[in-house]
DNA sequence: AGCGCGGCCTGAACGGTGTTCAGGTTAGGC
DNA sequence: GCCTAACCTGAACACCGTTCAGGCCGCGCT
């Protein structure tokens, strides 16, 4: 069997609903896919990158259509339609706080130019996002309950700061 | 030569500073010590349990008096302490944050009777805290501006919500 | 039809990791 | 001076990510 850079993401997401992020090496996926190690190598440079694949993938999925109506709305929206992502698959938070770790931006940046937007300067906007990402990445295993609480704490911080 | 328990701890943190915690591995350890990688075993029943140690280590260095003023004050006061204890290490923060995965609690627990003697539910106590820490481990990188204003956001969430 | 190129894979190796265990050594208390 | 308990050895097990020379095979071009 001959494979493309996308099945080789969508067969990992497999390995990781199945088994966890843990059991997700390249050793135990190429055997998922019936192949040597050494030909992941081919479509991706290195785990990270591979990581980085099936992150984009998952939060790819995860996209809704934004209406925009209030700022803190639209942040709030932008917070749940994150976690909703994270949470449809096993691990899924901690594959993402993994892949954010080397790439602190991309996440960041729709929360911090709705706060931009919102009239935040650019430190309020800039620490406002990474709190705010920070935030929802780290709250995965909470209830719902707890996590709104905890998502309207920061956002009456920043209401407080904008308005 | 032989060691006890906390030999291993004080050179574990050697390891640490000198070289991060990537390169804490218990063969290197090991070597560092001029002993067998299993001899640590006797020690620590695994790795974990080795951070777990290391971590408590540079908590208990890092403590500071708490003279009680108001509530806010308080907790300010505890979130700087932690910051100081890890960015007093290389790696610090990394480390904290892997072992705080395993033992959810005991970094939260003085924030968490803080708010409570505050007038905090339950509830308001238990986030508060959470996010407070999270936001302490998360915020490692951070400029000291940032980094305050970040807590300040959550403070003043909290304050809107006790008084 | 035949050739060549490029995408995909093999097979094997390198150097690392955490962990286990039967047995040897050694220091301290009686 | 003996004995016990603490500490360590040496070797192995089962993984991990990564590299690389070489083989195969389908597709497009002539």
């Amino acid at each position: 069997m001959r494979y493309r850079r996308a099945d080789v993401v969508e067969r990992a997401i497999g390995v990781l609903d199945a088994h966890g992020l843990d059991a997700l090496s390249m050793r135990r996926l190429a055997a998922d896919l019936g192949v040597q190690p050494g030909a992941l190598y081919h479509h991706f440079v290195n785990k990270d990158a591979l990581l980085q694949a099936v992150a984009d993938e998952v939060l790819q999925r995860g996209r809704r259509p934004n209406e925009i109506v209030t700022w803190d709305a639209e942040l709030s929206l932008l917070c749940v339609g994150l976690r909703d992502a994270m949470l449809r698959h096993r691990d899924g938070a901690a594959l993402i706080a993994q892949v954010h770790r080397s790439d602190g931006e991309a996440l960041e940046q729709p929360l911090r130019a709705a706060l931009t937007r919102a009239g935040a300067d650019d430190q309020l906007a800039r620490v406002g996002a990474r709190s705010l990402v920070r935030f929802v990445l780290a709250h995965q295993d909470d209830e719902a309950d707890d996590f709104h609480l905890g998502l309207s704490l920061v956002l009456d911080g920043l209401r407080a700061r904008i308005a």
